[in-house]
DNA sequence: TCTTTATGGTGAG
DNA sequence: TCACCCTAAAGAT
């Protein structure tokens, strides 16, 4: 289940995989079987992300997906399992492959309107040097609490559900708080944080927010479940840094978690 | 064997 | 704001 980080760990493990090879596509569901049939034997130029946007690059074609919630698209290079009925795409070099399944949008376009897609999108942290401009522009026409505007990804891509309260927390920001009266001190913190826990995710493969010495443990490894992020899924308990009660509310119809203690204003 | 849940997003009203 | 889309795994019965 996907923000940022995950899409960009499966661009690096699938270009990685398949750049440079002739793939074999098919579509085992159906629901994609003539976009399989144009990809079919082609050769694969490059895999990337922007935000939680995929794209793989044939010549003048790209395959444009996106996982949406639930979508999963896990990669194989020994006991290749049989592709399940709900499968909407396969591909293969011969010696691995990829099964996609339950994406919100696989399709096929043209470089043009691929480059579109992300041309609507904010600075993605993983990849736009020097986005925090056009981040805090965008922040600034927002009246709408800084944690609703967190998850629109044309202020910034790749931000989820997760990343959001954890980064308010981190920055010590209170979710309500509306996006156009953040200071220039608050911005910078979400942006920097923003880059520095999606780099970590991206490494990890999960979202640890944790800083080791608010919990006592040496390593990450050693962490529970319940001691990876600071407030996500942890209402009712108590905050790892001050001990105060873990509050939920609904910002931008879905939960956001946040401290009462950490995050004032 | 059900029901629920999930780190997302769209389109209608 | 709401209904709705997609799938798989975990939890409840």
């Amino acid at each position: 289940m996907p923000e940022g980080h995950t899409i960009h760990r499966l661009a690096r493990r699938h270009h990685a995989l398949f750049a440079g090879a002739t793939l074999a596509a098919s579509s085992p569901q159906g629901r994609f079987s003539a976009g399989a049939a144009a990809i079919d034997g082609r050769v694969l130029d490059s895999a990337d992300a922007y935000g939680k946007h995929l794209f793989y690059r044939f010549g003048g074609d790209v395959l444009h997906v996106h996982l949406g919630l639930i979508g999963r698209f896990p990669s194989y290079t020994r006991d290749i399992p049989e592709p399940t009925p709900a499968t909407r795409l396969v591909i293969s070099n011969g010696s691995a492959a990829a099964h996609l399944s339950g994406p919100m949008t696989c399709r096929l376009v043209t470089a043009d309107e691929a480059a579109a897609v992300t041309a609507a999108l904010g600075p993605d942290p993983l990849r736009t040097r020097g986005g925090r401009r056009a981040f805090a522009t965008a922040l600034g026409r927002r009246r709408a609490p800084v944690a609703a505007v967190l998850l629109d990804q044309s202020v910034i891509a790749g931000i989820g559900n997760v990343y959001r309260s954890e980064i308010l927390f981190l920055c010590g920001i209170h979710p309500a708080t509306p996006a156009n009266e953040l200071s220039d001190d608050d911005i910078e913190c979400l942006w920097r944080t923003a880059g520095t826990q999606l780099r970590l995710g991206l490494r990890l493969g999960r979202i640890i927010t944790i800083r080791l010495a608010d919990v006592g443990a040496r390593r990450r490894l050693d962490l529970d479940e319940d001691e990876r992020r600071y407030v996500y899924h942890r209402d009712g308990l108590p905050c790892h840094r001050c001990g105060s009660i873990v509050r939920r509310s609904d910002i931008g119809a879905r939960s956001a978690w946040w401290c009462p203690g950490c995050q004032v204003g």
